[in-house]
DNA sequence: TCTGGGGTCCTAGGACCC
DNA sequence: TCTGGGGTCCTAGGACCC
């Protein structure tokens, strides 16, 4: 008997089904899935990339992360439908509350896959973990009306390797037992956690399948690549302990950054740009109860070099005057006078339960919660009627213009 | 008409303290 | 005047993921 039953269940080609189902719901007649056809962004605006793709997209050569027009150049009759995430947010959580259905041992790894650990489903399945994979898919697929691909494995990493394999509306398995037939011969790059940049380090010590990294002497990684050398060669063995985690934690960041339609070049603008980007930070973090313990600024120039300031607070805070004051300030430290493309405003060391620093001297204190309290309430408006009901007076000639721009 | 947005984790260097 | 370690905190940048 095996000591965990892991399974990995990750949606093909999500935002695409998700897009597909919705118009299929909404009267169309052509199933998205079915044409060659991606989600992406807008190039008129700089979002222009894909970020999902059908079956038959991919047949074209499209791949994920490449700019829209370069997809169409390779399938001019695609159909480009841009993204919806609330939608997808709605799809997630109705494909969680189904595998919530079988076991409260459910991780939600990310918008499209989760971690299922059926251990404690022996007593009513039996060994059986095959027809209940099978179940499970198809349940989803009749009920939920899109597809899944399910890894099967001991542990999380294998169970996720396993996922990748063929698609879609697949089950496979990759046991330990099943890794030097079915993982070894792979190129190190669709190993988990191997990206460009340690591939072609990889590649260049001769390393070129996950096999050759597995059989590479553990101490030699180590000494490379410290602590992330030792996890990718347990990765490429197959070796994995961390448990599924059920309990969703606290966000440890959230930031909130844009690419603007044309470089940003005088401090006006940008400021204008960080009140937007702060206001949505400051919700986000009320919404989620949450105080962040530093602010940061992060931008990028039209040669794409990204550099970013940040600043410890004194007091964690939820306040989008706070923020934006702070935010700001980094910007004019930080801002080389390039044209800028993007720009982002990010806090992190977010904490629950802030301890304050108690300044006998300062009284801002009190204004500060009460501004929050006025803040709490604005948000409560704007998600009933909408974000434009309540707009500050700087931000309304902006948002009009953007407005006239789309 | 080039190249999104939102995250997590790690490392390296400097400041500062003992 | 030079020579130390060790530890923590902070900042900037970069790798990876979806």
């Amino acid at each position: 008997m095996r000591k965990r039953i892991i399974f990995h269940i990750d949606v093909n080609s999500a935002f695409l089904s998700w897009e597909a189902l919705e118009q299929l719901k909404n009267g169309s007649d052509v199933d998205l899935r079915t044409i060659p056809s991606i989600v992406g962004g807008d190039p008129s605006k700089r979002h222009g990339i894909v970020l999902a793709k059908s079956i038959p997209a991919k047949k074209f050569g499209i791949v994920t992360g490449e700019p829209v027009f370069q997809a169409i150049r390779k399938c001019p009759d695609l159909t480009i439908v841009p993204p919806s995430h609330h939608i997808y947010a709605q799809q997630s959580k109705a494909m969680s509350d189904l595998l919530l259905s079988y076991t409260p041992d459910i991780e939600k790894f990310s918008i499209d896959e989760c971690f299922m650990d059926t251990t404690g489903l022996r007593l009513r399945y039996g060994e059986d973990y095959m027809a209940l994979a099978r179940e499970i898919k198809d349940k989803i697929r009749d009920k939920l009306g899109f597809t899944v691909n399910i890894g099967i494995s001991e542990n999380k990493l294998l169970a996720k390797m396993a996922s990748d394999f063929q698609k879609p509306d697949r089950i496979h398995t990759l046991f330990p037992e099943e890794i030097q037939e079915k993982m070894w011969p792979l190129p190190v790059t669709q190993l988990y956690m191997v990206g460009k940049a340690s591939a072609s380090k990889f590649n260049r010590m001769g390393i070129k399948t996950i096999g050759d990294l597995a059989n590479t002497k553990p101490d030699l990684l180590e000494q490379q690549f410290k602590k992330y050398g030792s996890m990718i060669w347990n990765y490429a063995n197959g070796l994995d302990d961390s448990p599924v985690q059920s309990q969703e934690m606290d966000a440890k960041d959230l930031s909130n950054e844009t690419t603007v339609s044309f470089d940003i070049t005088d401090k006006e603008t940008a400021r204008l740009y960080i009140l937007s980007l702060s206001e949505t930070v400051g919700m986000r973090l009320r919404k989620a109860g949450l105080h962040a313990g530093v602010v940061a600024i992060h931008l990028k120039n039209s040669d794409f070099e990204t550099y970013s300031r940040q600043k410890k607070l004194e007091n964690a805070t939820q306040d989008t005057n706070t923020i934006f004051s702070v935010a700001s300030a980094l910007f004019e430290q930080a801002w080389k006078r390039d044209p800028i493309r993007l720009i982002g405003v990010a806090t992190s060391q977010l904490q629950r339960n802030p301890v304050k620093q108690l300044d006998m001297f300062d009284l801002t204190g009190t204004k500060q919660t009460d501004r929050v309290r006025l803040e709490e309430s604005i948000d409560k408006i704007r998600e009933k009627f909408g974000h434009d009901y309540v707009t500050r007076g700087s931000l309304l000639h902006f948002r009009q213009n953007q407005e006239k721009n789309k």
